[in-house]
RNA sequence: GGGAGCUUAGCUCAGUUGGUUUAGAGCAUCUGCCUUACAAGCAGAGGGUCGGGGGUUCGAAUCCCUCAGCUCCCA
């Protein structure tokens, strides 16, 4: 069969795929194997696959296959999440540009809009991690408001509102104006900004004179309803207790004085708008102030706020202005650079606002459940990279309460109960709620309860995911497959959501089984472009990944991503690395056509290639084993980068060359059939980083005939312990070579070498090395040849004969700068072993390793001398 | 403003409790090669006073102090 000298991933990743699939090699049931479970953070069910997805579920997907391969029953379990507000904007804006407005929708006809929506695009990204070559077990696919989910999420919040863990309350949270929603501290995303800071005159109303107060947001001034100085600010202590004017306004309100302000800030006098910043609502908490909400939901000045009626919140803002200045109320305007949060959904800016919410209360949990912390300060649950581990006590020690609930008709309506006279219990349903009504005295029809409309934060049902996949958890949990496959094993995420996500997990598991979700978080990093931008739609610096995995192939995009992806550290993503990703797959591929091309004769072993199989049998050990170890620490590029050098360098420039029959003869049996075992071990190693492309080699090295496919075929294990050579044959090779290169003496014209030094150092490696330099070697010969050139080989003396081409002047000059450079090596050794302190503190073996040096580099010194002289003085 | 971390070759990064032939890799670069597996290749080479300064130590990329620059998290 003639091959391609280039490799095709498109002919051959769609047929691999069908066929694991078709042999169901993916799927899990609990057996007698040990367990390894991951579940996939589940991607936005209307998403598209995109770069992080892809580094992510690579990197999952070489721990699942190396697991599955190891003989662990390997469990990965996809799906996808609702995600609330993302989903909900969507629709929104899709029935927006159909002419449709939300607020013209009942709950009902929207909720079929958006499960409509969902049936369409819902599970896309699904199917484009097939592309990339994800193992999942597909029959498990999940989504987190199918009605079992849906129904967990239900249950555990009645748990919880039922341990007191949960409370609905009135206090300050953060509100999108654009998605007329509620937000969680953590979706909301401070951004510096420049503004204007704008000093404001507040005229004296019981004095003369005024104070000046500093505002950045003027637009809130209708809401003041005091002003703040410090208590101990000199400046102000005459106007404590007296009033000033509101600008434009022209309410009178009271100076009040309070330590939280700092003196240090604008002019040092605060304007209270208890309505508008978290401060002021605790400063007008203190004091009693009234509170003036001069906003709407949507952002626009209400009727509270006596002017620019309607008008959105940054246009009043210029107005304001304007009006101050012409009332000569505007003293001056200054530069302002300061921290502003946006939604993470909208973008839009954040306002604070006062609301009625449902929050969990993360102090009351903490206490209860203090494992959630210690098991990740203890590395009971292990984080990589480590330095998180320290973000996350942060966040824990001083986090707020969980504001739970959202404006929203997509996600999973709170089980909360109204009767007509606005009083409420929690119950899963409308029956049971009539029932706990019934408990309390009082008599109310089902049909006169009232669920509260809101449903909850998206996270309030993703934290349950390693627990609600397996069905282990609500009413009607069933925890036979639970049992068996949690607590997860690793877990693979990005930073951005440790504490959305990856710490509610802990919570959950703590909380609801009482077990750490998963052993191991291993958090990718961002992937930037190479400007270091974070890759995103409206920079337009994101390559399309399935137009990557077309080009380039699946093996070669996941190849590129991993080679430079080190736990914790940001990707800089680069085409050029899934060049070499490509390169790297064509090498192999070429690889295999030239053991394919060879024919075998029946003769006995020859030494050449019995050498060359003894060297790289210690690469392939020596590799493997620092490989488990990098796994072990979840080095996967590392782990990759060795996979790399071990095939390109060891197996195909020096094995496969060495063993390369000589032009007329072909290799022997026994050699071929042990270069096709090598390298039927070496694509075992490779699969989990590269399935498509061993998958086909795997099969065409068995003939066809695999006893199982490559992905659940044995993984490489170590054989033996590594010996390590004295000296490694190839140094000697390459500095033939070297010297080829500064001569000019052909790769093709054989050379003969006289080496001086100890044979056994490069014993059992003779043949190889004659072929692979193609020179034959005289050892340690009683005449010294003339006009030769000379080079060292660790303390072996090396020299070829080039009688009248010999550069004499410049081969001494060489000579003499070696010997500089090892005296003043030798100087260092000997300041060390000379210092009495060295030789009396140093372990042995540090000393032991000096004295070697010293003895070597002696040598090394004394034949560089015999060389010069050699050459004539 | 509070916290965490980073700074090693042109680029991206390793460097294990301070000592492993006066700092390693990949990519890029340079030189020579169309050698019948692969030019998406082969062979060879060059390139860093480990951000600056100070200290501890027999010994510092590694520990301490300080200055400068950068990044992330939180408010």
């Amino acid at each position: 069969m003639e091959l391609s000298a280039k490799y095709s991933p498109n002919e051959i990743e769609g047929k691999w795929y069908s066929y694991w699939l078709e042999q169901r090699l993916f799927e899990s049931k609990p057996d007698h194997r040990k367990p390894y479970t991951v579940v996939i953070p589940p991607p936005n069910v209307t998403g598209v696959l995109h770069m992080g997805h892809m580094l992510n579920n690579t990197i999952q997907d070489v721990l699942v296959r190396r697991a599955r391969m190891k003989g662990f029953n390997a469990c990965w379990v996809p799906g996808t999440d609702h995600a609330s507000i993302a989903t909900e904007a969507k629709v929104v804006k899709l029935l927006a540009s159909q002419g449709i407005q939300k607020k013209d929708l009942s709950r009902e006809d929207f909720l079929k809009h958006a499960w409509d929506w969902k049936e369409k695009y819902g599970g896309i990204i699904l199917e484009q991690l097939k592309k990339l070559g994800s193992s999942c077990d597909w029959s498990r696919t999940r989504f987190t408001m199918e009605p079992s989910l849906y129904q967990a999420v239900v249950d555990v919040f009645v748990d919880l509102y039922q341990k007191g863990l949960i409370y609905r309350g009135t206090k300050m949270v953060n509100w999108d104006p654009e998605g007329l929603t509620t937000l969680s501290d953590e979706e909301v995303i401070f951004r510096e900004q420049y503004d204007q800071l704008y000093y404001v005159k507040y005229e004296g109303v019981d004095f003369d004179g005024s104070l000046q107060v500093a505002t950045a947001r003027p637009e809130t001034i209708a809401g003041d309803v005091a002003v703040c100085v410090h208590p101990e600010d000199e400046r102000y202590q005459n106007w404590i207790g007296k009033k000033v004017r509101v600008p434009l306004i022209n309410r009178e309100v009271a100076i009040i004085a309070d330590d939280y302000i700092d003196r240090e800030f604008g002019t040092g006098v605060l304007k209270v708008t208890p309505a508008h910043d978290i401060h002021d609502y605790e400063i007008g908490q203190k004091f009693q102030l009234p509170i003036i909400d001069t906003l709407t939901e949507d952002g626009r000045i209400s009727e509270a706020g006596a002017r620019c009626i309607g008008m959105d919140r940054f246009e009043a803002r210029k107005v304001w202005v304007e009006d101050l200045k012409a009332a000569g109320l505007l003293e001056k305007t200054e530069d302002y650079t300061h921290n502003v949060g946006f939604s993470e959904r909208t973008d839009a800016v954040v306002e604070p606002r006062i609301s009625t919410q449902w929050f969990l209360d993360m102090k009351k949990f903490m206490e209860k459940n203090p494992e959630v912390l210690s098991s990740v300060m203890s590395d009971e649950v292990r984080f990589f990279p480590e330095k998180l581990k320290n973000t996350y006590r942060h966040w824990m020690e001083n986090v707020r309460d969980w504001n739970i609930s959202r404006q929203l008709w997509w996600g999973h309506r709170i089980p909360a109960w109204y009767s007509p006279d606005g009083e409420f219990v929690v119950a899963a349903t409308a029956e049971q709620a009539q029932a706990e009504f019934a408990n309390k005295g009082k008599s109310i029809h089902v049909h006169d309860l009232v669920q509260d409309p809101d449903v909850l934060d998206t996270w309030f049902s993703s934290w349950l995911w390693p627990i609600s996949v397996f069905d282990g958890i609500g009413a009607n949990a069933d925890r036979s497959e639970l049992d068996y496959y949690y607590p997860t094993q690793d877990l693979v995420t990005g930073p951005d959501i440790l504490f959305f996500w990856v710490a509610r997990m802990i919570m959950a598991g703590y909380e609801f089984e009482g077990k750490k979700p998963f052993e191991n978080v291993y958090f990718t990093g961002l992937i930037r472009d190479k400007q270091r931008r974070k890759m995103s739609k409206s920079l337009g610096n994101s390559p399309d990944a399935l137009e990557l995995i077309e080009r380039f192939g699946a093996d070669a995009v996941r190849m590129g991503l991993l080679l430079c992806a080190p736990a914790g550290n940001d990707i800089l993503f680069d085409e050029s690395q899934i060049e070499q990703g490509r390169n790297f797959c064509n090498k192999i591929w070429n690889a295999y056509r030239l053991v394919e091309m060879w024919e075998p004769v029946e003769v006995a072993q020859r030494p050449y290639e019995k050498e060359a199989g003894d060297w790289f049998e210690k690469r392939l050990n020596s590799a493997l084993a620092e490989n488990e170890h990098h796994f072990g620490q979840f080095r996967l590029s590392d782990a990759l980068m060795n996979l790399y050098k071990l095939v390109w360098d060891d197996f195909c420039s020096v094995y496969l060359e060495a063993i390369k029959p000589a032009y007329g003869e072909r290799i022997s049996e026994t050699a071929w059939n042990q270069a096709r075992a090598y390298f039927a071990t070496l694509v075992r190693a490779l699969h989990p980083f590269m399935p498509f492309i061993t998958e086909e080699l795997h099969h065409a090295l068995h003939e066809q005939k695999p006893s199982a496919a490559c992905a659940v075929s044995d993984y490489p294990v170590v054989e033996v312990q590594v010996q390590n050579d004295a000296l490694d044959p190839m140094a000697m090779v390459s500095e033939v070579r070297n010297l080829r290169a500064q001569k000019g003496i052909s790769p093709k014209e054989a050379l003969e070498i006289c080496i001086f030094g100890d044979p056994d150092l490069l014993k059992g490696y003779g043949h190889m090395v004659s072929k692979m330099a193609n020179c034959t070697a005289v050892w340690n010969p009683s005449d010294r040849p003339t006009g030769a050139a000379s080079f060292l080989v660790g303390t072996l003396e090396v020299l070829v004969a080039l009688g009248q081409s010999l550069d004499v002047e410049g081969e001494k000059e060489r000579i003499l700068q070696e010997m500089n450079r090892l005296k003043g090596f030798l100087k260092g050794v000997e300041s060390k072993l000379n210092n009495e302190k060295f030789v009396a503190n140093a372990q042995a073996d540090v000393v032991e390793r000096e004295r070697q040096k010293q003895s070597d580099t002696l040598t090394k010194l004394k034949n560089l001398e015999g060389q010069l002289a050699a050459l004539g003085s």
